[in-house]
DNA sequence: GGGCTCAATGTTAACGCTAACACAAGCTAG
DNA sequence: CTAGCTTGTGTTAGCGTTAACATTGAGCCC
């Protein structure tokens, strides 16, 4: 339509992209050398490698990755299966494996689930895998994503990130049980007599986690854990909980299971008059960016969810390359204290 | 390794994956019809057709999408260029491109931009063509990145998600300067004389279009707009520029160009003993699912990401069917009033 | 009943690349 | 000086699928 403006190294007019033996024709070689310039360029004589290059460069050539996939059985697309990729956490796991991926010459595909019923994680894996990736990452921290990942074909490489600790598939995970140790463990070193804890969903394997480290804290300090109230990660129903807790005058201490459930319950709180941290202490999990500027700054548990990115994808690499075994590796969070956190008073 | 347990369909012992010869084989037909009863089913007799899927089930066949891509040019990915899918916004369309590419049976891959250097765009989407990607859609909403738009191969199926409006590219678009009119207008018929405003960084389309919507607003109501304050999106940045305007007894009512921001600015209020929304008025925009549980609950523009990503998709559909031109359409957005805006105190 | 159409299926040849082997020329070793 | 290795390149075949054309047989019309 428009003229040609741009130094376009595509010769304008050119009805059909160059392949490999165009190159070839101009560079006066074999299709195969031209191959070999792309993937074994050290086999080729440096003056032959030049003169490829440049009829590359002329001609604009780009390899055509099918092509290459149907030749030699290999992608270099990985795929990643994930709930909820609007939440922080699979944000930025996502974000951390592509990066990872990138950086080894990988791509990355995405198949989000909507719910997680029954067989979700499997036709997601089948929708990645009839597009030939070479591995999965699968995103689904939940007990019943269990049963979906124990049925999956045993030939594909697969590391899931997250998942409960009695799988045969390798794990990359962070260390809820200890950050939520950390948390309680904090929280009791200022005098409180015990912790409160608004609990993730009773599905969540972090939940499970962060739950069974609350009860070891106070287990270890001999105290009583009252019963966790049930959240499922969302400000309201933080808030909602809250209410409950800012009703309560024993509860001096809070640990919620994550920032936004912390922040609807500094609001219920805040709502009841009861001073934050002069009356009750609060706590939260995952340190999200905006955690500092709560009001008041939330002590949180920082989950270093890039880090456990490439982790998985390190360990993908791994299994690509032949692994074997179910290892479960895991990073340790890290407790950020800030000012919604105080002794007791007395 | 393992015993099979699972009553898994594929024979065990089998070593290579069925293909389509395979499977007509077992039923007795040629290739051909197989693939028929795959892309055009309604060709093939009931019965053949019967046999045929019985023996894909049986074998567990999948089909070869490469060799697919490779026999018609078509492979049904998508290609998302995005930048910082970790930000909600991104994160937000992200997600709703890939529930509407579901549907519609295409596959997305995408290509996260770590820095938007020179050149950044056009190396995303060269990553993402050489995979063969039907269409591409930009999520990069920033001024130097019209550079890179102009310059892309012209031939390549490609959307803009809130790009500039001066670009030889469709774009999907929130219309961010009518929201900032709905936020400043919301705070000038609360009484206010004049109305601040922490800005986004400059490089972004949507932070000029939201100065842009502010300084109208202030000009349509004969108001003078006072400098508006940079900032970067980040909580801090509102926090910094925060305490700028808590200093300033003049400053009844600010505009924040997104919610992180005027989390800060609501942290540095506080902290300055200033009440909102007695003294200050604070609205922002994006509406984050956190902002009505931010102390006090946040005013602000709701941004409808997932339903922007629909459209982006929708127009990329449109262009891989052929369709010329480059037209703009843009969603509104929605103000929605909470606590944190009042009628100014006399 | 011969020619026609139409529906259902088969055959052949790509698509663009690379693995595997083949070959030529130059070099080394005995 | 010849067998044997090395280096650089070419040839052939095949990866799994579909487009395009070919074939077969049934049903129909005049």
């Amino acid at each position: 339509m428009s003229a040609p403006s741009t130094p376009s190294p595509a010769p304008a007019g050119r009805t059909r992209a160059a392949v490999m033996e165009d190159v070839a024709a101009r560079a006066g070689v074999s299709a195969m050398t031209v191959s070999r310039v792309l993937n074994t360029p050290e086999k080729v004589r440096p003056q032959t490698r030049a003169r490829v290059l440049a009829a590359m460069r002329e001609l604009d050539y780009r390899p055509n990755s099918a092509a290459r996939v149907l030749a030699t059985g290999r992608s270099g697309v990985l795929g990643v299966v994930s709930f909820d990729t609007t939440l922080y956490g699979p944000a930025s796991m996502l974000y951390g494996i592509e990066q990872a991926a990138r950086g080894a010459e990988y791509t990355v595909t995405i198949a989000s689930l909507r719910t997680l019923t029954r067989g979700a994680i499997e036709e997601g894996v089948d929708r990645l895998r009839s597009q030939s990736v070479d591995g999965v990452i699968v995103i689904a921290p939940h007990l019943s994503a269990a049963e979906g990942l124990r049925r999956l074909p045993p030939d594909l490489p697969l590391v899931a990130v997250g998942a409960a600790d009695d799988l045969p598939v390798p794990v990359a995970a962070v260390d809820h049980r200890a950050g939520a140790v950390r948390a309680t463990r904090h929280l009791l070193s200022l005098g409180h007599r015990t912790v409160h804890h608004i609990a993730g969903p009773m599905d969540w394997v972090d939940s499970d986690a962060r739950v069974a480290g609350w009860r070891h804290a106070l287990a270890e300090a001999g105290r009583e854990a009252p019963d966790p109230l049930p959240g499922d990660w969302s400000a309201r129903s933080g808030y909602e909980q809250g209410r409950v807790l800012a009703a309560d005058p024993e509860v001096t201490a809070v640990f919620a299971a994550n920032d936004p459930m912390a922040l609807g319950l500094l609001r219920a709180l805040r709502e009841a008059g009861r001073d934050v941290p002069g009356e009750v202490s609060v706590a939260g999990f995952d340190d999200v960016p905006e955690a500092p500027f709560f009001a008041p700054p939330l002590t949180s548990v920082r989950q270093p969810f890039g880090e456990v990115g490439r982790l998985a994808f390190q360990m993908l690499l791994e299994r690509i390359d032949g692994a074997e075994g179910v290892p479960r590796r895991t990073v340790e969070p890290e407790l950020v204290v800030r000012e919604s956190t105080a002794a007791r008073a007395d």
